[in-house]
DNA sequence: TTCTGTGCAAAGCCTTTGCACTGGG
DNA sequence: CCCAGTGCAAAGGCTTTGCACAGAA
């Protein structure tokens, strides 16, 4: 699992930075367009091709966290930690907590070993209505 | 849960038929693309506008499951089980195992109760190599 | 100077939609 | 006969790509 490769350059520029820090003023998960537009709201301006192009970079290199939403949509949110983790996501504010257990992930092998299943990986994400939210009605 | 509106009439069409068949030939989850692909080489031909919208209707009705694959491709598979349940999907030759475990149930319930949040739903979808591909290296 | 990064516009892909025709009941 | 269902083509929405220019090192 190892990617002996190392990683590629990466130049520091202006772009990556506004995209950085964007990332870094919320604990939402936020798709290209979302970001994008966020960036363009503080009056900056990045392509929206680079968006797309930056934050597929950041997750190949770990910086971000992201996945996939019912809609097909790529959301990425600021890595907090490291180890393999999901997610409890509300569904209406997007506000984000990182589930690190791992009964899930003996689950998950176990399960994959009782039906001879190899190089097991899983995609799993908790939604639900977060307590503010649900105040609000 | 229980959607007490009563899904609307239904007619029985050449169409329908043909997708229904083509689905009952495999275990695999299809995308309606590939659906229609199996359907043309078959000799039969419906409109693949007729296939997305009659997967869609058998997925309201409960009468496929659905996921969206990592690419974010809509797929679709006769349903064998009713009660709620996960995958274990092979990556190589999409042979499925439905896997019905009330531990990840409650799991899921209880670490959104520690959360406060509510209406929890999930995603949760295992991928992995089966014992057949596997032999096959 | 060199080569990565960026912007823009075009193209790709999966999916949905509008509209007129077809066919099930 | 009537309305759900279908086909086709166009349009949508997210994402990727080609290419020439800009800017980091």
């Amino acid at each position: 699992m190892s990617d002996g490769v190392a990683p590629p350059s990466r130049r520091a520029t202006r772009a990556r930075s506004l995209i950085r820090q964007t990332l870094d003023s919320t604990d939402k998960f936020l798709s290209a367009q979302g970001l994008h537009e966020l960036i363009t709201a503080q009056g900056e301006d990045v392509g929206l091709a680079t968006v797309y192009r930056t934050l597929q970079m950041f997750a190949d290199d770990g910086e971000v966290d992201f996945l996939r939403d019912d809609d097909g949509e790529m959301l990425y949110r600021k890595c907090v930690r490291n180890a393999h983790h999901h997610h409890l996501i509300c569904r209406r504010c997007g506000t984000t907590h990182e589930l690190a257990d791992t009964m899930i992930e003996s689950w998950a092998h176990q399960v994959a070993d009782q039906h001879g299943y190899s190089d097991v990986s899983h995609s799993i994400e908790l939604y639900g209505t977060c307590s503010d939210c649900g105040r609000l009605g």
